[in-house]
DNA sequence: CCAAAAGTGTTCCCGGTACACCCATGG
DNA sequence: CCATGGGTGTACCGGGAACACTTTTGG
C-alpha cells in the first residue's frame, strides 16, 4: 500500500526531457578543488499539484491558491518539517487543504529555485514538486485560501508554477494511460461510462470509441461485473463494475492498457 | 540544446510509482501549527547512474566507485555547489569521472535519506539522482576510483545506491522505446546493425526481430541513407544512416516509435 | 563456390477503428 | 411508442511477428 520509494517493476517516461550533448568537448573541471564542494544549506519546500475530476462538468481541475504576498494563482505547497520525509509532507499538504478519503500521490520533479537565490548567499531553495489525484466528489476543501480550477482555463500563474503544472498534466495523462490509477480516484463501484468519461476528462474526448474502450476493458478480464445496475432516471440501468487488482498484475508491465 | 526544465511537450511516465489510499480518512493536520513548519537545513547531494554500451561486449554498462569509508560499490556523487544547479552539478560530476563528447542527461528523482539523518537533528540530507548515458567508444575514465561494470553482473552496492540503479535502468529502457536518445550516444553514421544492437544490449536480446526493426525504421523514414557504406571484412557492406531531427519530429509525441 | 554479413519479401494473425445495430427503462 | 441511455456485433484495415529468401562482399 504504503511506498517511500518508486518500486522497481515499475514503467518508464516519456517525459523528463533531459540535456542532450553531441560532439562538443565536455571540459575537464577547473581543479580538484571541485571534488571538494563547499557546503551549501538548502531550503527544501514542496509543492502540489492537485488534480481532480468533475464528471458532472466532465472537466479537469486542478487546486490553486492565493498567496498572500505575490500575485497570480500559487500551487499549495510548504516547508519540509523535521523527522518528516518529503512524501509525508506532500502528504501532509494534502491533508491540510482538502478533506480527502482516496488519492494518489507521486513525485514529480526537483525544481532549482534560482530567482530566489542570490548567486554569492550560500542560502539556496528548492522545491520538490509532487503531483496528486483525489476524487472530487469527496474531497471537501478544508483551507479557504484555495480553489478549484479548471485546467484549460486561462490561469494567472505566480514564478514557474506554470510549468510545474504543466508538467504534472502531461504525467497525468500518461500514467492514466497505463496504469489503473483512476480506480484509486473512482468510488468502488463504477459504470463503464463513469470511467469512459474519467478518461475523456484528462486525454480529452475521443481519445478512443466508447464501445471500443469498452470492449477492449472487458476483455483484458480484470472488471468484474457485480450484477448490481444503477438506474439514472430514463435508459438502461447500468452495470456496476469492480476492479480486480489480482486481476490486473499480468498488465502491470504493460504500456497502454487502458487507450 | 540545452534545456534546464523538462520540457511541457514532453511524453510520459509511466515508472514513478506512488501512493495509493482508498477508503481511509485521511485525518486532519494536528494542529495549524503545521501551517509555520520549523525550517530545516538540508545537504544536497546528486548522485549519478551513469550508463554505456559496449558495442563489441554487447551490454550495458554502469559506472561505479568505491568510496574510501564504505564497503560495496557506489554511484558517483558530490554536494551541489554554491550558485551552481542541480544540472551543472551533475554535468560536473560526469565530466569529473569521465572525459565525454556525447551524452544525454536527465533527472531521476529525489531521494530522502533517512538513515543519515537523525530524527532530531536539523541536519538533513537529500539525494538528487540523475542518468546518463555516454558513448562508450569516446568516453575515457577520468578518474581511477571508478570502473565500468557490466549491469547484468552481481554487484554489491552501498546503501540504497542498488535501488537508484534500478530505477534508472527502468527509466532507460522506457525512454529509449520512444525517444531518439540512442543518436545522442552514436556516431553521426551508423549502420543499422549498431543501431539495433544498441537497442538489444539496453532491451534485452530478440526485443524485436532485425528484419522486423529495420523496415519499421526505415518506414518511419527519419533515418537518412548517406550512400556511404561500411566494409567490415567479408560479407555485403552495410549502408551507413544518419539521423534527421527534422523529420523525427513527427514523432515526438508517440508511444513506441522504435520497439 | 562457400561462408558471412546485409538487406528484402511474404504470410499470417491480432487488434484497433469506425460504424451500425439491438436492449431496457421512464414518460 | 418514443426518447434516452446502455450494451453488442461486424467488417475492414494496418501493423506486428515469424520466417524464408536474395544480394553482395571476402577468401
Amino acid at each position: 500500500m504504503s511506498k517511500q520509494r518508486p518500486s522497481v517493476q515499475d514503467k518508464g517516461v516519456w517525459e523528463n526531457r533531459g540535456w542532450e550533448n553531441k560532439g562538443q568537448e565536455v571540459p575537464a573541471s577547473p581543479g580538484q578543488e571541485c571534488l571538494r564542494v563547499p557546503r551549501v544549506e538548502f531550503s527544501v519546500g514542496i509543492d502540489l499539484v492537485i488534480f481532480s475530476v468533475d464528471h458532472d462538468q466532465n472537466c479537469l481541475l486542478v487546486l490553486l491558491g492565493r498567496s498572500p504576498q505575490a500575485r497570480g494563482w500559487a500551487l499549495p505547497g510548504s516547508g519540509v518539517g523535521p523527522g518528516e520525509s518529503l512524501q509525508a509532507a506532500a502528504y501532509r499538504i494534502v491533508s491540510e487543504t482538502i478533506q480527502v478519503q482516496n488519492l494518489y500521490l507521486e513525485q514529480l520533479y526537483s525544481f532549482d529555485e534560482p530567482l530566489r537565490s542570490q548567486p554569492s548567499e550560500s542560502r539556496r531553495y528548492l522545491s520538490v514538486s509532487y503531483f496528486a489525484l483525489v476524487r472530487y466528489e469527496e474531497a471537501p476543501l478544508r483551507s479557504e485560501s484555495v480553489a478549484w480550477h479548471v485546467l484549460n482555463s486561462p490561469i494567472q500563474f505566480q514564478a514557474h508554477h506554470q510549468e510545474i503544472v504543466q508538467y504534472g498534466y502531461q504525467r497525468l495523462r500518461n500514467k492514466v494511460a497505463y496504469s489503473p490509477i483512476a480506480f484509486d480516484v473512482l468510488p468502488v463501484q463504477f459504470t463503464l461510462h463513469d470511467l469512459y468519461q474519467f478518461y475523456c476528462a484528462i486525454l480529452g474526448d475521443g481519445f478512443a470509441d466508447y464501445s471500443n474502450f469498452r470492449s477492449k476493458l472487458l476483455k483484458l478480464g480484470f472488471l468484474r461485473d457485480t450484477g448490481e445496475k444503477l438506474i439514472r432516471g430514463a435508459g438502461r440501468p447500468a452495470s456496476l463494475f469492480q476492479f480486480d487488482r489480482e486481476a490486473f498484475a499480468p498488465f502491470q508491465d504493460q504500456p497502454l492498457v487502458f487507450v
